[in-house]
DNA sequence: GTCCACAGCGCGGTTACCTCA
DNA sequence: ACTGAGGTAACCGCGCTGTGG
């Protein structure tokens, strides 16, 4: 027996985290390889709540040229979906109703959906808003709705672009994190062969004396016994002896 | 306690519109 | 003026969860 191939079997991976632990920082996550592409919308959750009061961040002067008054919003949008008005009351619904057939007439008169572009103003605020919570509560998209003249279900969909595409963002960030991770590592692969060819070879030149099985020369670190050919041997002849390999790739100290 | 229907919500995927080079 | 690419508002369908009967 000579160098034990086995121990020399390399390849490449990345061990998994422990799922029960909670999922490190974004910034964290940059130094530590992962294969798990889909944790960012739990970073959200870490986010310290803030109880966010709009009317620092926007007051009415930011909004007062918004050419997308809520009439006008409304109006850009001709299809009201059943869904849309879970987002509000029933008033609130109606008037959305109105809105919408009021839009039916307007403009060229036209049904196909139209494209609101959101302001700077209101962009800006939607933004600082994500950044205090990537999610809302229906409070506080009502009150977002108000204070942007738009409505609930526009501030709803905002978010969920948003979230999107800050997923899709850190996806690729992870991307090119593991494309590093791997390149590096078949390096090491690539290192580590060449190593053992080298070592292979070594071994060929030396006396057949000198040619000791690997594992029989391997000390255990814990107790400093050698795990000899012989100890093996008087390990195989005894059912209740256990031989004494040491395992360096594996737990330390796992046989002691 | 269990089952079921329903509402609410978030997400992935997609479409459609708009802007800009 | 035309066009293709990119950005993004809006939609759709699905799954999950909480709630009330």
């Amino acid at each position: 027996m000579g160098i034990n191939d086995d121990l020399c079997v390399l390849g490449l991976g990345l061990t998994s985290s422990d799922k029960s632990a909670p999922p490190p920082p974004p910034l964290q996550r940059q130094h530590e390889p992962s294969l798990t592409l889909s944790l960012f919308g739990e970073t959200f959750d870490r986010i310290k709540k803030v109880d966010f009061d709009y009317n620092k961040v926007c007051s009415n002067d930011v909004l007062s040229t918004d050419p997308y008054g809520q009439d006008s919003a409304a109006s850009s949008l001709s299809n009201v979906s059943v869904k849309r008005e879970r987002d509000m009351g029933s008033e609130e619904a109606e008037t959305e109703r109105v809105s919408s057939r009021v839009s039916d007439e307007d403009d060229d008169g036209s049904n196909g959906r139209k494209k609101l572009r959101l302001t700077k103003a209101q962009s800006a605020l939607l933004e600082e808003s994500f950044k205090l919570h990537s999610t809302l509560n229906p409070k506080q998209k009502q009150d977002l709705a108000r204070e942007l003249k738009l409505r609930p279900r526009q501030v709803e969909v905002w978010f969920q672009n948003r979230r999107a595409r800050t997923k899709l963002k850190q996806t690729e960030v992870d991307c090119e994190f593991l494309k590093k991770c791997c390149e590096t590592l078949t390096d090491d692969n690539r290192r580590l062969q060449k190593e053992l060819q080298e070592l292979k070879a070594l071994k060929l030149a030396q006396p057949l004396y000198m040619q000791l099985p690997a594992a029989t020369l391997t000390m255990c670190p814990s107790c400093e016994r050698i795990g000899g050919s012989a100890a093996a041997e008087n390990a195989a002849k005894s059912p209740f002896a256990k031989p004494h390999f040491y395992n360096r790739f594996t737990n330390p100290s796992a046989a002691c």
